[in-house]
RNA sequence: GCCGGGAUGGCGGAAUCGGUAGACGCAGCGGAUUCAAAAUCCGCCGCUGGUAACAGUGUGGGGGUUCGAGUCCCCCUCCCGGCACCA
């Protein structure tokens, strides 16, 4: 056996070995249980990142784990290869984005495949190729016939100076990214699918995932954000005709308390109103300008600005202004609010900055008669009183049944989910409202107006209108020689792919040149995974055999949009008879964010220049760059990405150090959830781990072949580190499958090699537990760094394949245990009990201790408080 | 702004069901080995006072529940993620 730990040498030898036996490849007629374990796939960006690191060994330790347990595993890997970086990256270096990304995904399957990862590479896919995104394209085709997908106007980003569409992230301060010209919100057709008619079921289908985090589950529910509330209309006259304005409320009880409307600026009433009043046709221009990113809008100064127009209360008859406000958005419900002031924290503040009357309607229980005012006069309990100027401390303290319903005529002294009801009622009788659930979640509008996309498969033909392409011309495949330049899609530019003939009449028709959004491929590649070869449809049996996902692993910034797109389709997919479960993922794993310091200068026009941190100096607090000594600024910590050039390149550590320790260490630095700051001191120690770990494999191979123990007595040192091996056995073993908590798995195998280092003597039965323990260790440690395992297992049992250790239960036995002391909750000694003493005898000798007589003082204890296991609490 | 999460020594983190706060590792300090250094090995290591034994104090801030709170409840601060065209 080699004296030394050489990573590089037993990293490429595990790895030949690995790839000549195909131990990864999953079987699909296998007879053992199935364990599909699947991490989120990269998008070919150039080079592996810190993220990527961690996300995949993660999951590849999970799948070791469970290969080791005997499970069928199935790891597969691809490449989420559409994308706006590849145009950023096309417009930068005058390559293809095709070129670009085909040179990524090669370079990047080098570096994980030098990561040792248990993957089944003969799966591997990329959605850029036909083979995988006709069948997005027949998909859409079908859900476009049955009226799942539909077209409808949307709003987007619009850049006039390149005139070209913009993505939220290329709008920076309001501004064109390249341009700088004030960016415009414009509506264009689109294509949607309907996911709001799975709503219900989306949020429904929360409750079957007990595999989930509650967090993410949270998140996807409100995203959902199902309301049940009032859907109503205040009528008016226009142009001699009568008219509605739709609004939608939750809180349908407080309509007595109504002041104004509000509209969206895009409302059709607001459009009207500015016809004959140019200062508010200049507000509602003013409004539409900036970008259509809900952060944005929700973070911009409340502005309004009076239509003019007064609409009817439906119950009063009252005559209510209507104004045009920026914070009412078009996409979410009527795109027009009622609007109660006295009671609404946005309203609230648009009355006072416009001068609207405020009405309050609603009263607290404490205070509702004349004689519980007597008894709590506001003098000493103003809190209970509403006061315009403390709306907030006095409303957002109550919960619905300490609120009446008052100043509301009829509906006075009602509480307020009665009143919603009676209100509702009302105004169904005039034909006027009625109750409506109403979810947040929007469509999902798919049509990008961009190059490096899958093709939307449809067909514009001036007689026949959309006609979406046959099955039989799939697929409508993208050119993949195009340079796009920045101004606009260059597919309109490409004759040879716009123009077409109308599958359905024959004539000249003009093929669509939008692409989908990627999220689109994202959603389903789980599912072809199982049948990546499949040429005769999107799926075969063989995806009911694998699904659902066992383990998911991803990061958790994709907690919402991905996640639920990706249940969304799996639904869809259901639908289609393609699939035959209704969730997609069984258990998920959100890893935290892999985040690094951010380092920039300011230019004179704003313009911030990123450094990275591997080029940036740090002294006493201020940052420095390298090259040129002078200073930096110094932004957040932040998520690792390319906008901020704050990632850290693995690769170094990887040429450094090994594989094995750039994968301890990550285990090892955090919490799988927990973001991971990345720091470059501790990687030294986990390299110090394996070489610690070696030289005691080493060493004990060098006295000669011994069996582990099989059983007998043994001296008490041997027993106790013994014991302590089935009890790491234990932790690791819950640590992995159910905690999905590494570094303390990790840190339990380390405090066990610290003890095995003490264990003193050659004797046989000393040498046989201590064989016993390695082979263990290495097995436990297998999952995290595989090659040194791989490699020490070889030389502790030549020839042996390696399987998970059984936990041996007797070794656990103890006799005697230590118990903590307590007198009054805090901590005063310990005493020894025999493990199988009750409570009394422990009570007994915790009182008769040395410390408890100390502290005691020879008064008698008021209780004592035993703690199985634990500790004794004694209370004077 | 809204939704979700987080904050524990000089640093990363541990404490799994309300029961020993600081496991494991990094950095640091002391020692052994060495001509010397690296590597390795042994020991110390929250803060304050004390030679020490020990005492007090301590989990972002404020309040509460409990025999007992890092953990539960209320309020607040700061940081991170998402907000529908980054992936």
């Amino acid at each position: 056996m080699q004296e030394k730990y050489l990573p590089t040498e037993i990293e490429h030898a595990a790895q030949q070995k690995w790839t000549a036996s195909q131990v990864y490849r999953a079987r699909d007629d296998a007879d053992r249980p199935k364990y599909y374990c699947l991490s989120m796939f990269p998008y070919p960006s150039g080079k592996l990142h810190m993220g990527h690191v961690r996300n995949y060994t993660i999951g590849d330790v999970l799948a070791r784990y469970h290969a080791l347990r005997g499970f069928n595993v199935m790891q597969p890997m691809g490449w989420d290869a559409f994308g706006l970086p590849a145009e950023n990256a096309a417009i930068a270096n005058n390559v293809p984005p095709a070129a670009w990304t085909y040179a990524n995904i090669d370079h990047m399957r080098t570096q994980l495949q030098a990561l040792g990862f248990a993957i089944d590479w003969s799966r591997e896919l990329a959605t850029c190729k036909p083979d995988y995104y006709r069948w997005e394209q027949w998909l859409f085709t079908r859900l476009f016939e049955k009226g799942v997908i539909y077209k409808k106007m949307a709003t987007v980003n619009w850049d006039p100076v390149d005139q070209t569409v913009l993505a939220n992230e290329q709008v920076i301060e309001g501004r064109g990214w390249r341009s700088g010209a004030l960016v415009e919100k414009r509506d264009i057709p689109m294509y949607f699918f309907r996911i709001t008619q799975y709503a219900d079921e989306l949020l429904s289908g929360l409750d079957t995932l007990p595999g989930w985090p509650e967090r993410v589950k949270t998140m996807q529910a409100n995203w959902i954000g199902k309301s049940v509330g009032v859907r109503f209309a205040f009528p008016y006259q226009l142009d001699g005709k009568n008219e509605k304005l739709w609004v939608f409320t939750t809180r349908a009880d407080t309509i007595m308390g109504v002041t104004f409307c509000a509209v969206a600026a895009e409302h059709p009433l607001a459009t009207r109103a500015a016809e004959n009043n140019p200062a508010l046709a200049a507000f509602i221009a003013e409004c539409k300008q900036g970008s259509v990113a809900e952060a944005d809008m929700a973070t911009m100064e409340k502005k309004g600005m009076d239509t003019g127009f007064k609409v009817t209360h439906p119950l009063t008859g009252e005559q209510v202004p209507v104004w045009v406000g920026n914070y009412v958005l078009m996409s979410y419900g009527e795109g027009a609010v009622m609007a109660v002031p006295a009671h609404d924290e946005r309203d609230f503040e648009f009355a006072n900055a416009h001068g609207l009357p405020i009405k309050q309607v609603i009263q607290n229980t404490l205070v509702h008669t004349d004689v519980l005012r007597a008894q709590r006069p506001e003098s000493d309990y103003p809190e209970l009183y509403f006061d315009a100027t403390r709306w907030k401390s006095w409303y957002a303290s109550k919960s619905r049944d300490e609120v009446l319903v008052f100043n509301s005529g009829k509906y006075d002294w009602m509480y307020t989910d009665d009143a919603v009801d009676a209100i509702a009622a009302d105004l169904a009788a005039l034909n006027l409202g009625e109750k409506k659930t109403q979810f947040r979640l929007r469509d999902w509008g798919i049509s990008r107006q961009r190059y490096w996309g899958c093709p939307i498969p449809i067909i514009h033909c001036d007689t026949c209108g959309d006609v979406p392409v046959p099955a039989e011309q799939l697929p409508v495949v993208l050119p993949e020689d195009v340079v796009p330049d920045g101004a606009g899609n260059p597919l309109n530019k490409r004759a040879d792919f716009v123009n077409c003939a109308c599958p359905k009449c024959g004539g000249a028709a003009r093929r669509e040149t939008d692409t989908m959004d990627t999220f689109v491929e994202s959603s389903w590649y789980y599912a072809r995974y199982a049948c990546p070869d499949f040429e005769g449809g999107m799926l075969d049996a063989r995806a009911n055999q694998w699904l659902p996902v066992d383990q998911y692993i991803g990061g958790i910034e994709h907690a919402i949009l991905h996640l639920l797109y990706a249940r969304f389709f799996h639904k869809l997919m259901r639908d289609e008879g393609l699939v035959s479960s209704d969730e997609p993922f069984a258990n998920l794993l959100t890893q935290g964010m892999v985040i690094a310091d951010t380092y920039y200068r300011e230019a004179a026009d704003g313009k911030k220049t990123w450094f990275n941190p591997a080029d940036v100096e740090l002294r006493d607090g201020n940052a420095f760059l390298k090259s040129d000594g002078q200073p930096v600024d110094i932004g957040g910590t932040e998520k690792m990405a390319k906008s901020k050039n704050n990632g850290v390149d693995p690769q170094a550590l990887i040429d450094q150090y090994g594989a094995d320790t750039a994968r301890l260490f990550t285990m090892f630095a955090a919490p799988p959830e927990q973001s991971l700051e990345w720091s470059d001191a501790g990687v030294e120690g986990a390299h110090r781990f394996l070489k610690r770990l070696w030289k005691l494999a080493h060493d004990h191979v060098q006295g000669g072949a011994v069996a582990a123990f099989a059983g007998g007595e043994l001296p008490e040192a041997a027993k106790t580190l013994r014991r302590q091996l089935h009890q790491t056995l234990q932790k690791v073993s819950d640590d992995i499958e159910r905690r999905k908590q590494f570094n303390t798995a990790i840190a339990a195998v380390m405090e066990l090699m610290n003890a095995l280092a003490k264990l003193e003597g050659d004797d046989a039965v000393t040498r046989s537990v201590r064989q016993e323990v390695l082979e263990a260790a290495v097995t436990m440690l297998a999952p995290i760094v595989p090659h040194i395992a791989e490699a020490l297992y070889a030389e502790l049992k030549p020839g042996a394949t390696m399987a998970w250790p059984k936990v041996d239960e007797s070794a656990l036995v103890q006799d005697e245990i230590e118990l903590m002391l307590q007198v009054n909750g805090k901590l005063r000694g310990q005493i020894r009990v025999a493990a199988t003493a009750d409570k009394a005898a422990i009570e007994a000798a915790a009182l008769a201790s040395e410390a408890a007589q100390k502290y005691l003082e020879g008064q008698a204890p008021k209780k004592v408080v035993v703690v199985p296991g634990r500790l004794v609490n004694i209370v004077v």
